[in-house]
DNA sequence: CTGAAAGCGCTTACAG
DNA sequence: CTGAAAGCGCTTACAG
């Protein structure tokens, strides 16, 4: 017995020209107007002509063709994304949980990568103001104010992550640093931890100068403080070690080192382990950022504050949905993250 | 004195309606025939009239409507851009060489997620389709050959990175995963090792054994062999840290471990350290992917084999071009890696 | 309930 | 060299 043939490609369904509405009426056999109404669900058509429209319509695969649409209905069902960096992690998600809020309202995404090039943004919002996009969401790479496209613009901006130095007159949807620097702490006091210290990031960095301010406040509300003022550098492991290095030397007894970012608390971790001091009995280590690539490698895995960024970028793209519709908010929206414990705050199981 | 009055958002260019064909004619007293045909650099116009229309258009700050030009044209101008994982490591680069290539060729990207999905990938295609894209980049996140989008598709498809399954038909641009594998033994054999071992990742990869199989022909053809066979795993840095444990064990003499991804080559590494060997006196250590967040923050840094993904992202995006244009190439186009020197094979500096 | 007509913003033969 | 007309694919008053 032969094998089945494979199934033929039938040579396509449509290298063909598209079914166009004339088409779909022609064949139903009533006038474009009429075959419009009864594919738009109109009042005003006969139900047995509904039918035999629909019928003809999905012989003839008719997708309604969006260009015309658009350029009649004056929008066009599509949103500008410029990101400033897209090889930046922290753009990732935010475009992710964007794209995702958008997929599902049925608008599409143009992205755009300016570079981190204000000349390649201004061409880019340029561009995507000429296809006539109802909305545009920039994404900025960190948390300190960038330039606002201006109030110039004839469709609605929402700013998410990197705020719009205009906060009277723009919507930016921004992770809470300071917030995020509070939950940590307070998560390592929750764990008994008491002889804090902090190491963290540029300092010309909001985000690092914000979570230090958090932590500080979190601790004084506990009649507590810090070992000393936060230690800033840079956001790289060799700086986490150096620090960390430090800070056992002047603080042979510390019981929790807080990492402004997860590879700092990797540096901090492995400096530890050479000093064989263990985490986290001796020595609680957590980061910010919640970088999975880092947190799991590290011994022991690390705990870490995650700043939901996926769920900025959907709230963002809800918030220019609003505004489209015409209800724009404005100001700067904080959205809160989470603690993600792992075994270098709590031994686990 | 008082300071200057900043200056005042002049209630903005345009909230207004944007500026139409029509009444650039109309401010130039032409048709809107003429109008055109002077924009658009035709033949037929006297250079008087057509500076008096610029003048017009520049004035109003028209922009013509893309959307009656494609509707007229058949043409859209845009391209969809389909991601299996948005927060793949290896999307992103091709995702931006990519971008690059049609940003200079003034066509706008759509972007869609599948986040690995097939239902959900049908759908972006059918969504892509109806809004009349010229055509589509698959972008994979594994260089395993993934189900074609099939023959019938009316707009040309180029696949990035994981090649489709029908090789005859499509074309895929894809990384040299043998040539890498070969480039890093080349690099280290110049660097005058000879006693290799391998560790990679998941034997399920198809990259893992293309890697493995450069490696020992090049090993082969200098007249060698491995230490023994290449040890696969997973892509953790844990992985990598079992693996240098048991070769140190079984062959205490080796001098170089190729590792199948940094990660790996990282787990590797911190074994190395903790045992007192010293890298690269002792054993010279790389990877594959060239990922600088772990390449960096390694001690030493660590060599690697990169990818070139964003000139795969680049060329896919030229041949999607030429595609449209009605040049399609056909089958699987290799890509070649680069090592990239750091101080875990070369003593630096 | 149905259809002829006008129009969204543009381009392109075709006459003048 | 210039313009009136037709048309890309669709929707929406407006008559019947």
């Amino acid at each position: 017995m032969k094998p089945a043939d494979p199934p033929k490609p039938a040579s396509g369904p449509t290298r063909a020209r598209a079914a166009t509405l004339t088409d779909v009426a022609r064949l139903a056999g009533v006038s474009v107007a009429t075959a419009s109404k009864a594919l738009n669900g109109r009042s005003q058509v006969r139900a047995e002509t509904r039918v035999r429209v629909q019928e003809a319509a999905e012989r003839l695969a008719f997708r309604p063709n969006p260009l015309a649409r658009s350029l009649l209905a004056g929008r066009t069902g599509t949103v500008g994304l410029l990101t400033s960096d897209l090889e930046g992690r922290f753009s990732i998600p935010i475009l992710m949980g964007a794209e995702d809020a958008f997929g599902a309202g049925r608008a599409a995404v143009f992205l755009c990568d300016a570079r981190g090039d204000s000349i390649r943004e201004q061409h880019h919002v340029q561009a995507l103001l000429e296809r006539r996009v109802d909305g545009l969401i920039v994404v900025g790479s960190r948390t300190d104010p960038r330039p606002s496209l201006g109030r110039g613009l004839p469709v609605p901006v929402v700013y998410a992550y990197a705020p719009s130095s205009d906060t009277d007159e723009d919507l930016s949807i921004v992770p809470d640093s300071v917030g995020a620097g509070r939950m940590a702490v307070g998560h390592l006091l929750a764990c008994g931890r008491s002889r804090i210290a902090h190491i963290t990031g540029d300092v010309n960095y909001l985000a690092a100068r914000e979570r230090a301010e958090g932590a500080a406040r979190a601790m004084g509300e506990a009649g507590l403080h810090l070992l000393e003022e936060p230690l800033y550098g840079n956001w790289s492991e060799g700086w986490g070690r150096a620090a960390a290095t430090m800070l056992l030397d002047r603080h042979p007894d510390l019981d929790a080192l807080l990492c402004g970012s997860d590879q700092i608390a990797r540096g901090a971790l492995d400096i530890l382990r050479e000093r064989g001091r263990t985490v986290p009995d001796e020595v609680a280590v957590m980061g910010f950022d919640n970088w999975h690539a880092v947190t799991d490698g590290a011994r022991p895995s690390l705990t870490s504050v995650d700043h939901n960024l996926q769920e900025i970028g959907r709230v963002a793209a809800q918030a220019l949905f609003q505004a489209i519709d015409g209800r724009m908010r404005r100001g700067v929206e904080l959205q809160p993250g989470r603690v993600v414990i792992r075994a270098s705050t709590v031994a686990l199981g």
